[in-house]
DNA sequence: CGAAAGGTTGAAAAGCGTCAAGTTGCGTGG
DNA sequence: CCACGCAACTTGACGCTTTTCAACCTTTCG
């Protein structure tokens, strides 16, 4: 970050509670004029785009704390979408540059947010440039196991609000793949399948290595 | 961009020249305390990181009018050298944190800027997600070749300012494919090398068709 | 209860990485 | 100015990973 992340949110006083109670509701769409800015307080969503052949690419998983909205040039370049039950804070764009231009640290406080969403994307182009499908899925888990909405760090349980699509879409790999790439992990007995989007994490610490090992491009 | 790009830029007035005369300079480092801003004026740069593994991978070409050296915690996340000659803008940090707290548009600027860097970030998500070998060559190219410092759109002739193996870590997979693609491109009359590092382009209208045609992932 | 969506697995084929060899180009020093 | 040596580049062969195609199973929901 390119300050100290400071002091308690600025946003929740300044901003409108939204709720949506179910997984895969469109908060916006690819191409729309951006009105608002999103801070999340609850819950989780997805950013993704179509290229131009349709592909799905999940760019982000958008957490806790985190903002997403930012308009490319008027408009949203990207679809966000619901992958839980979700509390979110929402900002009329005009509101918070006119406020922004009164208060200057919350705009750094904006600045500093937008920065480290760049260092995000920077990470996933690493792992997209130069993972292997078994790092890559690890990142995913771990990314997860992170976040205790989702990870019961007693049991080891890890709640998955994706399907095989999501993650695949989101590791750039044929849902196949990934569907395999959990079946290899279990064979080493990194993890455990409860069903499709439950499981018991046996070896985090196993976990972390994959997504270290590996001195080449392109291996398993 | 998140407003209009607006006015002349304010970066030229408050920051002191710095010049490189050769290509290969290392103008930052990784890990390196985050001291300075820069803003070029003319040639180019890469930023890259290594991977745990050692493994490089170039994140961006930066042109004349991008900025670079955002801080992550106070130092800088990549490394940036020098691909030619390069004429640059530098601004100390802490110099421009006091100015941006009296001057809101100074400060809006360096968050369009900011925002922007995101948007180009997330296309390379989207390139390094799904595209084939051959659009990550056509992509990589039309890039170069909206530059007339490296472009010459009367004979065609691309001049491109880095190796194989930059190319190759810039689209995140080996140098001989790299190499294999423009022999493929050379073999569909798309191009013609003249010099490893001079390519004629022969059908500029076919590269953007490269780029976009594939309905499917994982093809050559 | 049945259809659809999501998930897993197998088999075959394609693409890419790796290894290896050979070529080209360029800078340094004689 | 030429020769040498090294770095960069290209190409072929091979093996491995992933994609694709297809079948089958499970779960969900109308």
């Amino acid at each position: 970050m390119l300050l100290s992340p400071g002091e308690r949110d600025p946003w929740q006083e300044i901003s409108t509670p939204v709720a949506y109670d179910h997984s895969g509701f469109e908060i916006f769409a690819e191409g729309e004029d951006a009105h608002f800015v999103y801070a999340i307080d609850e819950g989780a969503v997805r950013i993704l785009r179509y290229a131009d052949n349709g592909q799905r690419q999940i760019l982000a998983f958008m957490m806790p704390g985190d903002l997403f909205g930012l308009p490319d040039n008027g408009t949203y370049a990207n679809t966000a979408e619901t992958i839980s039950a979700v509390r979110l804070y929402r900002l009329p764009w005009h509101n918070l540059i006119q406020r922004m231009m009164d208060d200057p640290q919350l705009q750094l406080n904006l600045l500093v947010r937008v920065a480290d969403d760049l260092h995000r994307a920077q990470r996933r182009i690493m792992m997209l440039g130069q993972q292997s499908t078994s790092q890559r899925l690890a990142t995913l888990l771990l990314e997860f196991a992170g976040h205790p909405e989702f990870y019961n760090d007693r049991d080891g349980h890890l709640h998955l609000p994706i399907t095989r699509v999501d993650v695949a879409d989101y590791l750039g790999i044929a849902r196949e793949t990934a569907a395999r790439a959990i079946t290899r992990f279990e064979r080493e007995r990194l993890l455990r399948r409860i069903d499709p989007k439950t499981i018991q994490i046996l070896d985090i610490a196993g976990l972390r290595d994959a997504e270290l090992v590996r001195p080449k491009r392109g291996n398993q």
